[in-house]
DNA sequence: CAAAGATCGTGAATCGTTTCAAGCTACGCT
DNA sequence: AGCGTAGCTTGAAACGATTCACGATCTTTG
């Protein structure tokens, strides 16, 4: 009925008496709006995708509780897919997201070259990048060759001169940035070429981290300063440290990256780099927001925010 | 077109040159199916719904993954909604999915008192409780009483006699009956009222373990075995733990619970009541499929899985 | 008191898909 | 040749909400 559609949406338009008449129906009968005929209907969503990677990542998992904040905010809702690492399945993500008729998308593709996203920026999707970014989308990353040289120059700074970069697959273009941003600071310094190490591992996770540690107590002599593409990798590899007997930081500095919860309760509380999450999160949505607003005259935008160097007690 | 519609839906009934034109057609357009038009067609809607307190806590993430590719392998998609810990945010999670139409829900519930789970469930949707128990419900859980003792006659074992348990808010179902089977088991094993403290902390992070072994340190004696309701909280007391200089497990032992990815490289790798979270997962989104499946004549499961002792260094 | 205007309620069309009855073809059989 | 039938295709109704033009009622005003 039109008048019920009235008293939900337009309530102003309808008498007092018919309002409260509709609305008593409703709790009697339960009513629940259809939002499936609803969206047919308009042709339009109020749901936006988010695409991350994995959801277990406390780096994702902020920065997509920011972001659907954010957007409940506005009236919007979040529908979370997690491509876990596979492209069929971030596929399979895309493919489901596009048939619920989401009006826009925040996600972290796993290979940019994949134009799907492209395509479906096309079809009129407000779509926003997450930690990557590209031309002609709207994006929001952290400028991470900043960020590695924040965490290089800090263990320069404390004298440190012979450096282990530990680092997750140099494929993936933020876990790059950070390393090259390291690797340059730490050339700038005048470190000797043979004074630095890189050493990758496959993922990054805490396993790796131990992985890590036991191949860098083979290294002669040690070295004294020790950068972690994330902070994961730098609590697994610092706890394999501590049980060896290696101090930290006396005899090996740590630093991390992302400042996710954990840090602060290592065994060595850690220095790391802070990745501004929460704004992270929440400025995705205002750009795709945006975004469906506007519609055709929209100038993309590509966001960096900066990283910051929070110092506790593993270098 | 009825025809396209058969050939995406019932390609058997469509001749094969028809077919293979509609397809070509598909691919040259760009044509991709209006779930949404779809769903309010037929009423149903292949979309389950997983509504869980945190998707940070790589429990919830673990047995909702597992859960979720159970629901893919049947042609099923996932809707993921965090309660984040509050009642008013898991009603605006079940009116979202309500409205979206999906045909399932599997939910871990902040308060089984609510029984808007239970209207929902009125409605015919299927419902699967994770890690809670109602009567007229489908549901999977892990005993954790079991799995409380099994932890608790671990450090029995092996001649402790002092021990504290660590626990979040007792108010929550699973935290209270971990807690209530050591403290049984200790009892059941003659040990002293006054020799079993119980500390119990506000959430269950590193953060809250951390606390609790400050606190603990205070106590005289010393306890030497040491209970935690999960493993971050077990994982941040023993970070603190070995700063102070105790060594564990010499001075205190420590078992965990949940048996999380984190737990194997901890600085002293956790002693651990594991729970089956794949199965817990996979389990839970064959029951909500065979309730949608049978719709009327459907028998309520009450699943209980058992937690299994995982032994590693901590204790 | 009548006409104009304001205020609300009504009904039909619409969104994109599925479903089903009915129509069409071509073929085989007697 | 005539008829039945199997195999496909077509067209229209339906899902539940929104939207909009129209009609009904009530109020205002000259």
């Amino acid at each position: 009925m039109g008048t019920v559609s009235n008293v939900l949406n337009r309530p102003n338009l309808v008498a007092e008496a018919t309002r409260q008449r509709v609305q008593a129906a409703i709790g009697e009968l339960g009513f629940v709006r259809n939002e499936t005929a609803r969206q047919l209907r308009q042709g339009q969503s109020h749901v936006l995708g988010v695409v991350v990677p994995s959801m277990a990542n406390p780096y994702f998992s902020d920065v997509g509780r920011a972001a659907e904040a954010a957007m409940n905010a506005e009236g919007f809702d979040a529908l979370w897919c997690t491509s876990d690492g596979s492209l069929t399945k971030e596929q399979r993500c895309l493919d489901f997201l596009e048939e619920q008729n989401v009006s826009g998308l925040l996600i972290s593709p796993l290979d940019l070259g994949a134009d799907r996203v492209a395509e479906l920026h096309g079809r009129g999707l407000a779509v926003v990048l997450l930690d990557r970014t590209a031309a002609d989308v709207c994006s929001v990353a952290v400028d991470h060759r900043t960020g590695g040289a924040l965490a290089a120059r800090h263990l320069l700074g404390r004298r440190h001169r012979r450096l282990v970069f530990v680092t997750g697959p140099l494929s993936v273009g933020p876990v790059r940035e950070r390393h090259d941003g390291a690797v340059r600071a730490a050339r700038d310094a005048g470190l000797d070429e043979h004074a630095l190490t890189t050493l990758e591992q496959p993922e990054m996770t805490a396993a790796d981290g131990r992985a890590a540690a036991r191949r860098l107590l083979d290294l002669d002599p040690l070295p004294t300063g020790v950068f972690c593409g994330n902070d994961l990798l730098a609590i697994g590899l610092i706890n394999e440290l501590v049980r060896a007997g290696v101090k930290v930081p006396t005899e090996i500095s740590v630093v991390g990256y992302d400042d996710i919860d954990l840090a602060a309760t290592a065994v060595v509380p850690l220095t790391t780099v802070r990745q501004p999450r929460e704004e992270l999160g929440r400025t995705a949505t205002e750009l795709a927001l945006a975004e469906t607003g506007d519609s055709e005259q929209h100038e993309h935008r590509q966001v960096v925010l900066s990283p910051e160097l929070i110092l506790r007690e593993s270098a």
